[in-house]
DNA sequence: CTGAAAGCGCTAACAC
DNA sequence: GTGTTAGCGCTTTCAG
């Protein structure tokens, strides 16, 4: 490495190599690019020119190799956090997947914030990202028009959109399981069979509508009816979560459907402040895994969607390069407490 | 939006645009990239420009524009995981960082493998990234070399390093912080007052070692002396935390110093193994911070490093500019739980 | 106020 | 086996 190189501005390109070497750029490039092999280059040389590339400490300019290259393949991925067991994991199992299938990820983080999901997915497709998939995003159809206009395919994740394949977890379904157990430990801890509570999400959110969709039909199924004022949609921050449930009778017995752990944060400093003893007399089931948040006290279970099948079926949907299709439903898995 | 032309490959470049526009190139360029004030450009050509722009879809070739561009002001950054409070947190602030400051933010996360870190490393750079942040690498020393040699600035974040500026929690302090509240909370919630236990990371990193030491200096302020057994560092991973948790006898009266959440899961899953009633004789503190870890039966209470803080200081290092110098440290929060 | 032209570093024909 | 050459799409003098 030739540290007295480190500031000086440029950076060794191909040609300095060349003339190190006494060789053409076309030589060393294709030899530092592994396409050396078909076009019969000497071992000698190629060993050459890599000793003398290492040695140098060169790094391709991958701009200009992608400026070049026919195929980018970057593929883009764009969360609305990663501060967050589900995302975090999202992004990370994202990253090692497409590694893996030898794709370049990058990923970024939007906040929930339109405008920024707007600007991260023009960023991804100006760097020529071939694919971009979108996780929670608040407008995937807008996302989805942006990546049509310049010919970059486009999947939902967990969200689905209408123009572009979706692979989402079967909400439905996990919001029943997740209501049942939430019966039966009422019961069983506190003898109480009352209409639950859900808390968290907004209803013109597609996931929040399923999942109170399960939770409602088995009410019904049991002949309940849940009152609205049960049913708390203020959307998912855990600070609206909170205030919501203020509106919650002190000392009242319930269970609780918690939607997503971001708003079960809310809850759980709710119940804090509600005093030691009390929270004895409440039991609350989550949508979403976290890992602490499954032993915490009443809590009977939580929902774990299936991240890695749901990436799988991404990068297949991208690779298949199909047509909008029905969403994909990946199961959830319930993961009762003891 | 022409949709029509989603699939035909070739995007719209600067070129269409000055032909749609009848005007040259050069200007397409400087009106789109925003230097067409001081280029005294026509507002009536660069209003009708912005306008084709629009209709065509057009976004800009990143890798043309860099490639000819001076800077990049692209900030890179890698991560171990995603999936944990404390990175997560780190990632989602360091891109709003990024941004706030006009930058680029390209982070990845490489799994505490070595390979990974140095591959992801030489990417970064191949992206032509201006400045590599690295947190909690295995060898941040040998990242720093990589970056030097193509003349990219470096600074490690979390963990120190030699030869690159380095930011990272006061962990001595915090972990006597902790420690001294372990011992109040044992001895007014068990009457315990032996030596704690101390578990999770490695004695050749860093942050262990000055946790370490502050640990063991509350016990040599107290006069009393940890004996051996009570040190388990098997490394930070969750597995290897619940493995060594079981040299711990069984309904051992306890207090546990905790390196990290990660070993803390496995802590957890070890404790509940051990059976409901028998966790009274156990307190906990952990150093790190996780919202739900921090409401867990027997946690006394978390040491949450100051991460906004130790984002910016970074940023003011690359923006300074300068060489090495002493490791910044940033003092982290106590939260003691009631 | 605007356009022509050179060239960033690399790749892929095509020549030899 | 190896070198020459022509761009990829954009930015930036420089010359009008």
């Amino acid at each position: 490495m030739r540290d007295d190189r480190a500031d000086a501005g440029k950076r060794t390109t191909i040609y300095d190599i060349a003339k190190l070497a006494e060789t053409s750029a076309s030589a060393v490039s294709s030899i530092l690019n592994g396409s050396w092999r078909k076009r019969r280059i000497s071992k000698r040389l190629a060993d050459k020119v890599i000793e003398i590339a290492d040695r140098e400490g060169y790094a391709a300019n991958a701009q200009a190799s992608l400026l070049r290259r026919a195929r980018s393949n970057i593929v883009g991925m764009i969360v609305p956090k990663y501060d967050n067991r589900y995302f975090g994991a999202i992004a990370e199992q994202f990253e090692a997947i497409a590694r893996a299938r030898g794709l370049f990820p990058v990923v970024t983080c939007t906040q929930r914030e339109p405008a920024l999901e707007v600007e991260a997915a023009k960023e991804l497709i100006s760097f020529q990202a071939e694919c971009l998939i979108a996780t929670g995003a608040t407008d995937p159809d807008h996302l989805t028009s942006l990546c049509r206009a310049a010919g970059v395919r486009s999947i939902n994740l967990d969200l689905p959109g209408h123009d572009a394949p979706s692979v989402i977890s079967d909400n439905y379904s996990g919001a029943r399981d997740l209501t049942r157990l939430l019966f039966d430990r009422c019961e069983r801890d506190l003898g109480f069979s009352g209409p639950l509570h859900f808390v968290g999400g907004r209803l013109s959110d597609h996931n929040t509508a399923q999942r109170l969709r399960g939770f409602l039909d088995i009410h019904r199924e049991r002949g309940l009816v849940v009152p609205d004022r049960h049913v708390l949609v203020p959307g998912y921050s855990a600070d609206k979560a909170e205030e919501a449930m203020k509106s919650v009778l002190a000392n009242e017995t319930m269970g609780l459907f918690v939607n997503s752990t971001i708003s079960l944060e809310g809850v759980v400093r709710w119940f804090q402040n509600r005093g030691e003893g009390r929270s004895l007399g409440l039991r609350y089931g989550c949508f979403d895994y976290d890992p602490f948040a499954a032993l915490l006290p009443g809590n009977v279970g939580m929902v774990q969607q299936d991240i890695a099948s749901m990436l799988h079926a991404a990068f297949d949907l991208i690779e298949a390069g199909d047509r909008p299709t029905e969403p994909i439903l990946v199961p959830c898995l319930l993961r009762a407490s003891l």
